[in-house]
DNA sequence: ATCATTGGTGCAAGCGGTTGCAGCAACCGG
DNA sequence: CCGGTTGCTGCAACCGCTTGCACCAATGAT
């Protein structure tokens, strides 16, 4: 492998001159930089970014931990840390948590000294730990708030009053909330404004168990609603998969959709709309996100300005899972 | 940021022996080693990736790069090639190339000196950049062989034939294979396969134009498909996507799935398996290719075994979108 | 013509680890 | 009791690049 030093010897200059060529090309005499430059090419020569990376203590590395790349959820967010990098010849180290607590902080630290900066997609770890990571690097949450972290998050609260906005408009006063994952930061903030919704509307909101998202959980969620189906004309379920679940398994139950019941999800996967029937549920800018999180950790590496928090909008996209009850 | 050499003078040692201690235990006193592991557990101490990385030639990462993310084909690839990585330590270093072959040649050049091998899922470069890379460091193909290079194929000739069976079974003679992405060497197997298959049995195969892998190129081809419906019975589409566009277009044109035509896709996404009707399509085990490409870029990198080239199954999965034709 | 700038270049010291080699003490067999 | 192992540890060079500082020639001002 070629080195900057080779390089040098063969333009004819010193190592130094070699390296601001090509680093700090403004620093170097025009004639003196292409000639490195075109020698450099001849050669095939190019910087070896781990030693680069040693010296100047940037890596040009952003890390990303999601739980999982299962859920389509996270794909695009990663897609979207990605667009800002590009440019800056970046590029993304992703790490992969599996939803688990120690898993999320082994990948912390193993990505610590090897990044720029760290974009945690919902992470499960608590704030103590989150915080005391942020002492050492630029981090920001994605779908979670940390006091005194820069986050990125969806606008649920203002999401889920959409929702169900839309439901009770179109008269249901019996409602589910099928929430999840079970422990999650972001189901709290779901639940809570369903709930206040609900209350502001004087209409009754049950609150089923958590289940993670998975079709099959859809599927045992499904079961386990016919024994309050009586109860409730509509459920809003977090996820679109719990709610393809539902619309595998009640029809089977003796259930339509949406005549008997009325569902819809609080995101909005691809698959949601090609359903019959579709999906009502809540679109939100995933690519956006990532982006966004990915300026934060660029922002709060330079300069010292204070963790700022962003909020990325969601719109409801009405399909023919919902409609008044009967 | 707590140095080797502090954790050294703390312990009382010097910084080869520090350094020993914690990345080669046996060739350290077991009392000394654990001295050090403990002051360098007090200090919050880590190696640094990036000088170990510069000393040492190994980083840990392997680079993975994917068309996209969109299409939920690539990412349990992804996911399958960090598993194998997580027990050593190791990560992914993920690119982009959103299906640019410029894109593709600059994430090669820009992650050799970040990795220590290179996984390109469905590469669009031709085989000569390819093999150019390969020899600066390990590199890998995932669906997509090229001459000399080890490679991750899906059996996707036999898979073919397991579905052109299952239509000729059920007395199919006027196919249409819907093909794409257009110039992919996967997809020029696809077609072979397909032709070689309808020959064999006396049918008919009409070669529609090649589509990108989204779900509105299904829409588009639905349409048509209608010029050419007299004459088809059945569709193989080679994308999930496509064929969820097709089984949204048709039926507002007044075809019925699987009644008036048979609709069958050559991969097995999730989604595909939760639409009314579900459809007919092949199953391929994604992850399992990934942790296998991981496995031979380890392979590779160590001794000089010549390339291996490994296929992995496909299992035909029959659902409601085939039938006889009327 | 003289001196202070200025722009361009080179020297050499790092960045934070790893590792070949030498040194040294304890241990072994004879 | 001695020479040869064996097992640990330390010294110092090095991985490939960046950068503060010194140096020098050319330039402009006086």
């Amino acid at each position: 492998m070629v080195r900057l030093a080779d390089v040098a010897r063969a333009a004819g200059v010193s190592t130094s001159t070699a390296s601001r060529a090509l680093s700090r090309p403004e620093m170097v005499a025009p004639k003196t930089r292409e000639h490195v430059a075109r020698v450099a090419a001849a050669m095939g020569f190019q910087l070896n970014a781990t030693a680069r990376a040693l010296t100047t203590g940037r890596t040009g590395l952003v890390g990303v931990i999601v739980p999982t790349l299962a859920n389509p959820f996270f794909p695009p967010i990663v897609t979207g840390v990605q667009q800002p990098l590009t440019e800056a010849g970046g590029n993304v180290l992703l790490g992969v948590s599996d939803h688990s607590e120690d898993r999320e902080r082994d990948l912390v630290t193993q990505l610590e000294s090897r990044v720029d900066g760290l974009v945690l997609v919902a992470p499960v770890s608590g704030d103590a730990a989150l915080r005391a990571a942020a002492e050492r690097l630029p981090v920001v949450t994605v779908d979670r708030a940390v006091p005194g972290l820069p986050a990125v998050l969806v606008d649920i609260p203002s999401g889920v009053r959409q929702l169900m906005a839309h439901l009770l408009d179109l008269g249901h006063r019996r409602i589910a909330y099928l929430g999840g994952p079970p422990g999650s930061w972001m189901d709290r903030q779901r639940e809570k404004a369903a709930l206040k919704a609900a209350a502001d509307a004087g209409a009754r909101l049950t609150v089923l168990d958590p289940v993670p998202p998975q079709i099959d959980a859809g599927l045992a969620a499904a079961e386990h609603l016919l024994r309050h189906e009586a109860e409730v004309t509509a459920v809003l379920a977090y996820s679109s998969y719990v709610l393809l679940g539902l619309l595998m398994g009640l029809p089977g139950a003796g259930l339509r959709v949406p005549e008997d019941i009325s569902l819809a999800a609080s995101d909005d996967l691809t698959v949601i709309g090609m359903t019959r029937p579709g999906g009502t549920a809540l679109q939100v800018p995933l690519e956006e996100a990532g982006r966004t999180a990915c300026r934060l950790v660029q922002e709060s590496s330079g300069n010292g300005t204070r963790p700022r928090r962003v909020r990325v909008p969601t719109t409801l996209v009405v399909r023919e899972s919902t409609a008044a009850p009967r």
